[in-house]
Order: structure tokens, then sequence, then C-alpha cells
DNA sequence: CTGAATCGGGTACGTTGTACCCAGTAATAG
DNA sequence: CTATTACTGGGTACAACGTACCCGATTCAG
């Protein structure tokens, strides 16, 4: 396991997690568990918010005060246990009625701030690399509260699903490049600013060769000052101004947003 | 090292390698050097190509058909040599020339479409977390490149790089989602249908609760069937879209494109 | 030739995920 | 009650990883 991964798993194994009956189990021979597969989950993410993406299963265990082996008891290993996180880490209790009065704009935009706000709260997300999009309760749920935005027009289902997607992938990109945090294992980075400084000897002399006209142009500061924030409402600007049209051309009758 | 990533190491020496000096050099006391830096990060390469971003240490050596430790001798670390990586998968001998006759919308097609092309040759790349933009020579030309398609439009340096990285994270975002490949350590992923089909009985159970209406109303299958390169083209669209009434807006007189 | 610097290779250490074994516990059958 | 049985938590151990370190061989400057 180089890199963490989702739906690299055995996914038979990660699903029946994921949709797992909550009802109380019967009666069972031997010694009452001590966990749950949701404290193990919940333990997880707290390590990974604290260690980064590449938390190891030894700091869950230490985090519960269990040993090392304990958690295999209840989750089969590292993959599906990600699967769970990943799953996790996007439930959402909004309520879907805050959706009421907005248009499809500003609900898009609320998508997009809210995924946001998740790689925001927890950064290791962005450093998963999911295989195959495994579907448990709560994505499906922010699936569905996606889809709701689009109610009062009849954009084709097809182009709904590039919709979301294309906003989703919009966001988590420009999240990856700005959000990634330092991770307990490693060295903390420099900031910002100290990272420029480190490279621009080497940039100044690359830009003495004469091979690199157009950035050489760019000697205003304020060229590469934009927040993350601000590079991600950017390109989501920019989407939803050229969606626009398709939506206003799809608007159903008698509907006002 | 859990898991790969770029501008994690000592980035002092990540650039002293990008921008060495490649005049020959002066003789040395000791045996000539059998293997070189280049050599090296392009047998790295080949070895990514096929493992996966998880390859080896040892795989590299091997391919090169020497000691595990010898490249130690070239290369400071794994995350140093990823840097090398990275910066040499974008190198593009295109002519600048192709451009000529475009107008900033091929350009910028242009643009994605050769990002993509590297994702898909070198699937690997979307697994790297990249926590700092490390700039060699390869990646400034990119750089340069992509800066270049704005010519003959007085579009702020500012939103230049705004408009460079949304379509960068728009491309790598989608590609992310789709083009992640099986790497050798990992046991065959199943394919799009057989996955579905793995999934089908959980969110059949789902769909049965009642909570997913929306989801539930996309019964018709072609809703899922756009390709990983139609959603990539279907949100540069949009984009593009967006952006063109300012682009537009700021064409600068006796400019034909 | 001698001394010094550099090369390649082998050994070994710490860390990772996790397979496996064993002792202890609690519900059930008689 | 006791015996059986299923299940628990914990400890040990292994393979793979990146890489620190050492040593003998090699080739330069003088």
């Amino acid at each position: 396991m180089a890199t963490p991964q989702t739906g690299a798993g055995d996914p038979t194994r990660s699903l029946e997690l994921l949709w797992r009956d909550l009802s109380p189990a019967q009666s069972k021979p031997g010694p009452k568990p001590r966990l749950t597969v949701d404290r193990i989950v919940e333990a997880a993410i707290a390590v990974a918010d604290r260690e980064g993406s590449c938390f190891g299963m030894r700091s869950v265990s230490a985090e519960l005060g269990v040993g090392a082996m304990t958690i295999y008891r209840y989750v089969p290993g590292k993959r599906e246990l990600i699967d769970l996180m990943v799953d996790r880490v996007g439930r959402n209790d909004g309520d879907e009625s805050l959706l009421e009065g907005l248009d499809w704009r500003a609900r898009l935009e609320l998508l997009a701030e809210g995924t946001w706000e998740v790689y925001d709260a927890h950064p290791w997300l962005l450093e998963i690399n999911q295989r195959r999009p495994v579907f448990g309760p709560d994505s499906m749920a922010g699936y569905d509260f996606a889809i709701s935005a689009f109610e009062g027009h009849d954009l084709p289902d097809r182009e709904i699903n590039l919709v979301i997607t294309s906003i989703m992938n919009l966001v988590t990109g420009t999240a990856r490049q700005y959000l990634m945090r330092d991770s307990a294992e490693e060295a903390p980075l420099a900031d910002e600013r100290e990272w420029w400084a480190i490279q621009e000897p080497y940039l100044k002399r690359a830009f003495e060769s004469g091979r690199f006209r157009h950035v050489q142009r760019f000697s205003d500061e304020s060229a590469w000052d934009a927040t993350a924030h601000q590079a991600m409402r950017y390109a989501l600007e920019r989407f939803l101004d050229g969606l626009a049209p398709r939506m206003e051309a799809v608007r159903r009758k008698g509907s006002e947003a």
C-alpha cells in the first residue's frame, strides 16, 4: 500500500460495511465487542485530520486505546477503512429546504462551497486516489442533493451528470493545488512566500536565458496573489456563465427559479 | 513515504538538479559515473508507466541493471526523483508556431488536450500529490506556452493566471476521476460495467428505502455513458463559453485573432 | 608511484500493512 | 451446575518499502 486509495480494496467488503444493518445485533456467544465500526471510522478521521492521509493503522489503534490488530476484527483492511472514511466525511446534515428560495446558480454555488468546506476541514481527502467511486449512504445523499439543484429545469439527465461532475472536478482540482497541508510525518513545508524565495535564484537565471519571454513579462507580483478560494470561485463563475444560456433554454414553464 | 509527492523533499536539491548545468563535467578523480541523472529519470518514468505511481526505487535500479543503492549517488531521494520525473513528462517539443493561425479559444483547447494526453500516457502523474509547484525547465516552458495563448488580448496578468490554473485543474480533476489505471502491485480492478454490477444490489436496496428520490429518477442508462474525454470537453467548453465575452472585451485593436 | 576523491554494491534499520496464533470471555446445550 | 462453542483482544512476526552506512575498487592530480 504505497498510496492511499479508495475503491482499491475488496469492493464487496466495503459496500457491505457502508450499507450495513444498524439494527441491534442478536445475542451471540463470546465477549461483547469493545468497539464499533463507527467509532473506528471516526477515530481514523480524527487521526487523518491530524497526521495527513498517510495516517497509520497503528495510530488509529492507539487513538482508540486498543492493540494494533484489534481494529482488523471490525474492518478488513486499510483500503476498506478509507472507503468508509471518505463516505463519512461527505455526510451533510444540512437541510434540503435551504435550497427552496434559490435559483439554479445559487444552488450550484452552494454545492461547490460545501464541497470546498469539506476539503478545507479534511485536506487528507485530496491525497486519496479514488480508483472507482464507492457509493455509500452519505455520498449517495450528497449526489441526490446535487441533482435536486436542477429541479424546475429540463436539462437532460446526461448533462446534469456532466455538470455535477464538472463542478466537483473543478473544486477538487483547485483544492488539490492549494489546500494540501503539512502532514505530521513530514518536515514542515515552507510557506508560500518562503517557497518562492527558494525558487527565485533559479527562475531568475532561467529568465536571463531568454527562453521564457512570456512568463518574464509577468513582472507584477499582483499577478500571483489570488487566494485558493478566489481561484476556485473564478473557475466556477466562468463555468456557470457558460452554463447559463443552456439552463435558461430548458427552464420549465411556470417555474420562477 | 506513504504517498508519492512532489515538492515534499528538499526543494533546493530538486531545483539544483532540475536546472543543473549540462556542460560536460571537468575531469575528476574516481571512476567514471556509469549513469546519468537523465537516464535514471527516464528509467523511473518507464517503470512508473508500467507499475503505477507506487513504483519502488528498487525497480528503478533493476531497470538500469545496477545495485539498489546506486541511484542514490545521482539523486538525493525518491521525492526529488519524482520532482524530476514530473518536470520531464511535461516536456513538449511541439512547435510554438502551431498556434499561429488559431484564435484564443482553439489555443486553450489545444492546451487542455495536450495536458490530457500527458495524463493519458502517464496516469501515475494523477496519483502524485503536489505539495508545492516545483518549476523546472520543462514545466516552465509549458507555462510560457500557455501564456502565449493570450497574445493579442489585454487580459490582466492576474486573470491570465486564473484562466490557466482553471483549465489545468479542470483537466486534472476529470482525468483523476477517469484515467487512473491498475497498478501492477494491485489486483486488477473490475472494469466499468463489472463495477456497477457489484454495486447494483446495494444501490437497489438503497433506492427502495426512498431516501434518494432524485437519483432514482435517473433510470435511463444513457445518463451515465459519457466517456472520460467527453466529460473533460464538456467542462472545458462551458468554461470557455463563460470566458468568451471577457476575451472579446479585451481584444486588442488591429489583432484579428 | 602515492594520496585522495569518487564510484558501485551489500548489509541493515525503521516503518508500514497485516497474517497468524493464543488465551480469555460469554452465551448456549446438556 | 458444567461443557461446548463462538468470538474477542493482543502479541508476535513477516515482507516490502525508503535509505543510512560501510567497504573495496577505480581513476584522477601531484
